[in-house]
DNA sequence: TTTTGTTGTGCCAATATCCGGACCGTTCAT
DNA sequence: ATGAACGGTCCGGATATTGGCACAACAAAA
């Protein structure tokens, strides 16, 4: 059928910068002018001081005592509800516990947004090397353990939108079509991805997938590990581990 | 009509009602079609669609493959930087100060990280005996006046990690969860937490938590006092101070 | 089948809305 | 003093935003 895609879609550019702002408020530890932030986004000044207006009164924004301006928690709250929305982190938490209890090594829990990983959960490595990928970072889908995980399930449905995109992070990412898709096919197969310093290097990861009733993803559990304490048969025992627990989730989930 | 005159604040109709649209997103559990969201909001049909439009190209929202919307973790993501900049140590100086100058202790400003608290400030003691421990320094959950108040307010979700794990530090250690329920539940109704010794032989402190508006803890203020300064009644006394004092600091935050 | 509701989405003229540049009052260095 | 940078205000005019309308697709009733 043809596609309904004839025009670009329409963007409000009120809405966009207002967002903007917002965005660019909430990543800055101090305050910030009006005049600093006109420069930084690159618009006029009375624009910038009337949408920080608009954003003040809704009260997702706060001037302070020395006149700039910061990002409340209103849009904090906005964002938990989103998450509360998706209690994975509560399904998942417990399983999350046993595999940073059998391996000791970091434990995430992401999920897809567009095409990326978005990591809402993780439990710190208990060994001296750490990884550092905070809650809330992200990572792109064809690169990481998680990500490839969840690919693998939707790749269907992805494949198109993802194969135009294959940026390169280290000399192991797969940047071509066609060797994704067969990496596609064996993750299936296998029941978890594995990503072997890919997107950081000499940092290896493992996902597994936890489905929704209708087979579609819902996230992913992950493990990333430092090469360095990686042993020859690791990968089995632990890649293992981690598509058992995904399955768990997976049933449990269904339950709800 | 609204009068738009004499100072009255301007407000963009565009970015008040597409952050309208994100916060009902955010609020909805499964998605929300166009036509349902219209009415709940008051809105044309087609100032929804151009505006939930903008929102999906800028990743705020997604569409669901039944035509639905639902919000994007993008917003979660913001608000998580928000309360990631939110400088605690900027807010708390003052009351820091001010418990500094009452009591002559070592205060301590913490934040938790997994199982522990970690201190991210302190005031030195003015008194001759002074208990070393560093900014950047850590502790364990149970055992500090710190991390028992951020314990206690987060203890439907920590109890069980935690309980695996009460490690000894004194003879006055808890180490039994059964103990620890008791003591959790008595700390929650007295507003700040009591370590008698539990970490350092012979160095009390007393903490309390400061809270987000959902009630998760932010952090905590705590003081740390070696036995020898301490009187009969001092820790009520002390005791209250600190609780006051996260509690100033708690309102403080939630008009950020 | 036809009818009668829903949906979500595209289009367009009209005008309310938002934009930008000039302008003001302060606060700083110089 | 002087000038530059700041936050904030104002206002006329361009245009981006709006709301009504149309239409396809679908569902349920007739």
């Amino acid at each position: 059928m043809a596609r309904t895609g004839n025009g670009a879609p329409r963007v409000d550019s009120t809405l966009s910068k207002g967002l903007a702002i917002l965005e660019t408020l909430s990543k800055s530890r101090s305050g910030i002018g009006v005049s600093e932030l006109a420069r930084q986004l690159e618009l006029t000044k009375s624009n910038t001081f009337r949408l920080l207006q608009t954003l003040t009164v809704l009260g997702y924004v706060n001037q302070q005592a020395d006149k700039t301006y910061r990002a409340s928690l209103k849009g904090w709250q906005i964002g938990r509800s989103v998450v509360e929305n998706l209690n994975l982190r509560a399904i998942a938490a417990e399983m999350m516990r046993y595999l940073a209890n059998e391996t000791g090594e970091t434990i995430y829990l992401a999920v897809r947004d567009n095409l990326q990983v978005v990591y809402i959960d993780k439990i710190e490595s208990s060994k001296p090397i750490r990884s550092w990928n905070p809650i809330g970072g992200s990572a792109p889908l064809h690169c990481v353990g998680t990500g490839k995980a969840i690919l693998a399930t939707e790749y269907a449905e992805l494949r198109d939108a993802v194969g135009d995109r294959l940026e390169r992070y280290t000399d192991r990412t797969i940047t071509e079509l066609g060797r994704l898709d067969d990496e596609m096919a064996q993750t299936k197969a296998r029941g978890y991805a594995i990503d072997t310093g890919e997107f950081r290097e000499r940092v290896y990861s493992i996902g597994s997938a936890i489905l929704l009733p209708d087979s579609s993803a819902a996230g992913a559990l992950g493990i990333s590990i430092p090469d360095v304490n990686l042993a020859d048969d690791s990968i089995d025992r632990i890649g293992g581990l981690v598509a058992h627990a995904a399955d768990t989730l997976t049933s449990r989930v269904g339950l709800l």
